[in-house]
DNA sequence: ATCGGGATTGGC
DNA sequence: CCAATCCCGATC
């Protein structure tokens, strides 16, 4: 038992964008509801860590908020956005190295209803789990599951990994309202599916970098 | 103790 | 385009 989970905390502990990339076609379980994952983004850490990373909760050192980041991978770091949202972001990296992927999109894929009923503001199924302030609420994610371990069998949310998704089927891209690192292409997503969510830059972002010479 | 800014969303 | 809403980090 040991053993599977060391196994599944070994595919995450790796740098930040290939650890989001792997968690793609995943399925992310809470109760009922299930969540097959089709839009990541990388988030690296500190400036002292093999990942600087400004635009990420860790990009100026540990704090209170972001210490699970710092911690092994596979568990759930939760933060509050715009005071009403919970976004949910999976750890990785190895334990003492800041880095996370943030999950924005998802299709449900089980517990249809209850979904429904976590979102009955949701026009279409395709919206329930689109975009992370919606998937957090999709899952019913409060502030008070951070650090679940989600690699745990008996956990009550818990991450399914399935077969890794080839880079061929991945389309990469800025991340979407960051205003430092604006140009940093660690988003991640699977093209064919229609619930990814639209990007959109941060006002607060410098102009786009041209690669005119 | 207080100040200000968001890894967003949905409605106008 | 812009307001809603509140936790947390930074600063005094």
């Amino acid at each position: 038992m040991a053993a599977v989970c060391a196994q599944s905390v070994e595919e995450l502990a790796i740098e930040p964008p290939a650890a989001a990339r792997r968690l793609l076609g995943a399925t992310l379980w809470s109760g009922p509801v299930g969540v097959r994952i089709v839009e990541v983004e990388a988030y690296g850490g500190d400036p002292a860590g093999p990942w600087p990373d400004p635009a990420s909760h860790s990009g100026r050192g540990r704090t209170k908020r972001n210490d699970v980041m710092f911690g092994p991978a596979g568990v759930l770091y939760v933060y509050l956005s715009y005071g009403m949202h919970t976004c949910i972001n999976v750890t990785s990296g190895p334990d003492g190295v800041a880095s996370a992927a943030l999950i924005r999109s998802g299709e449900v894929v089980a517990g249809l209803q209850t979904a429904r009923e976590r979102r009955p503001s949701a026009r279409s199924d395709l919206d329930l789990a689109r975009g992370p302030g919606n998937l957090g609420s999709a899952l019913g994610i409060t502030l008070s599951d951070y650090g679940t371990p989600l690699l745990d069998p008996s956990s009550p949310i818990r991450l399914e990994l399935n077969s890794p998704v080839a880079d061929a089927a991945i389309a990469t891209g800025p991340r979407v309202g960051v205003s430092s690192a604006a140009d940093v292409p660690w988003r991640f997503w699977l093209p064919d599916s229609r619930a990814v969510s639209v990007y959109r830059r941060s006002p607060r972002a410098p102009l786009p970098t041209t690669r005119s010479a």
